[in-house]
DNA sequence: GATCGTCTCAGGAAAGTATCAAGATCAAAA
DNA sequence: TTTTGATCTTGATACTTTCCTGAGACGATC
């Protein structure tokens, strides 16, 4: 089962180079040249990925990133050739996972591009409706359920139930959970992770006291069983 | 795989932008707000590259690279204000590789620590799940179980578990295992490890007075069997 | 039965975690 | 634009788990 990849690039030249290299190493992709179209593309079907150019004619990384994570959590890597620092930071803050400066080597951009994969399983990442036991997310939708009873979530809470059904059963260290809820840069702020897990449990569990659903891993992090 | 950097600076917003920084290059990093917490992080996991901040709440640089440089020959790199002078020359002398001054160019700090990576490769990953008769072991999730049953385990039950499992049928010392899950420093602590054993045996043996899995070799240490 | 090494238990120190609440921040409605 | 309300950040404090440490019991070997 070969991964999707939507390439956004406004140089043609550049999107068939990147069609080429991806293509060859086993990865099935589509492209869109303005950022308008990808976001069209993106929101009709599914991609496990999106390479997106910055500097883009028609609206910024910035822009398409924040209209493109209101639901959705697909790693999405930046391809630039801009140098300026500001740019960088706003794009990882919007909500990129990696950062790629033109020229690229192939090489690398394929290892980043498996890294970045390696965080979603593919069986599951396709699933728009995520059931854990008598849990129940329907992710488009945005609704939680418990035994049919509506679970009312803010969009932190809801993006972190998700990365836990999604990784059930696993252990997931506080660092992880900081970087795929918050990004890169929050590794250390493990204070934001316990004031959430702390109202996701309020609002999840039947003795908050008591978890059944998220264990703590003292000295780990947390782990999601159903 | 890419390069794992370790920073260690005590400033969040530094931490935070230093993590950026080296995101965009293409590192993974892992970060650390004292000194205490550094050296625990580097003896933990390996690095391959620390970035080590001068004028730590905690410690000296100085004193820092005495305690790390024991056993390690991870390239550091210092990062100093202008005004410890005199520090980061004795940071140097004490064995740090190279230094970078505080407000530092992003380009020039990449290029530096590629410079200093050059002679290192990257860091190999260790087999993901262990397997030892009906027991085992998923390393990354943190999942140990036998015969399916799962066993809750401590960081460091964790941690010596995993040394039997990796090291199965030889006869492991005391000192060797010491070494191994405390560090350097602890040859001695026998105790610790009779402790540790103990808790261990109550938690995977059927009946511990008799054990099964972790013998006991008398006057040498123990030896993991399936 | 004396000696050496090992096992076991339990109290306290240290590390790590939960919880509450007040101060920012931000976006939608008046 | 200002107000409002919800959400996110930050700080303070209480709490729990894990780890260290000491004391005594056990069990082989001579």
């Amino acid at each position: 089962m070969s991964h999707r990849i939507l390439i956004v690039d406004d140089d043609p030249s550049i999107r068939r180079l990147l069609a080429l290299t991806l293509a060859f190493a086993g990865f099935m992709t589509e492209s869109a040249s303005t950022a308008k179209e990808g976001l069209k593309k993106g929101s009709d079907t599914h991609f496990d990925l999106i390479l997106l150019d910055l500097g883009l004619p028609d609206m910024s990384g910035v822009n398409f990133l924040e209209r493109y994570r209101v639901d959705e959590q697909t790693p999405v890597i930046v391809v630039s050739a801009i140098h300026d620092e500001s740019d960088k930071i706003a794009a990882l803050n919007a909500g990129a996972d990696d950062y790629v400066t033109k020229p690229f080597n192939a090489d690398e951009l394929i290892a980043r591009i498996k890294a970045n994969l390696r965080r979603v399983p593919p069986a599951k990442e396709s699933a728009s409706v995520l059931i854990v036991a008598d849990m129940r997310m329907d992710v488009p939708n945005r609704i939680v359920s418990i035994e049919d009873e509506l679970i009312k979530l803010t969009p932190k809470e809801f993006k972190l139930l998700r990365v836990f059904m999604e990784n059930q059963g696993k252990a997931l260290t506080h660092a992880w959970l900081l970087k795929a809820i918050w990004g890169i840069g929050y590794q250390h702020e493990t204070h934001y992770l316990r004031v959430f897990i702390n109202q996701l449990r309020q609002k999840i569990e039947t003795d908050p006291a008591r978890p059944k659903w998220i264990i703590t891993e003292t000295g780990i992090g947390y782990r999601f069983v159903g």
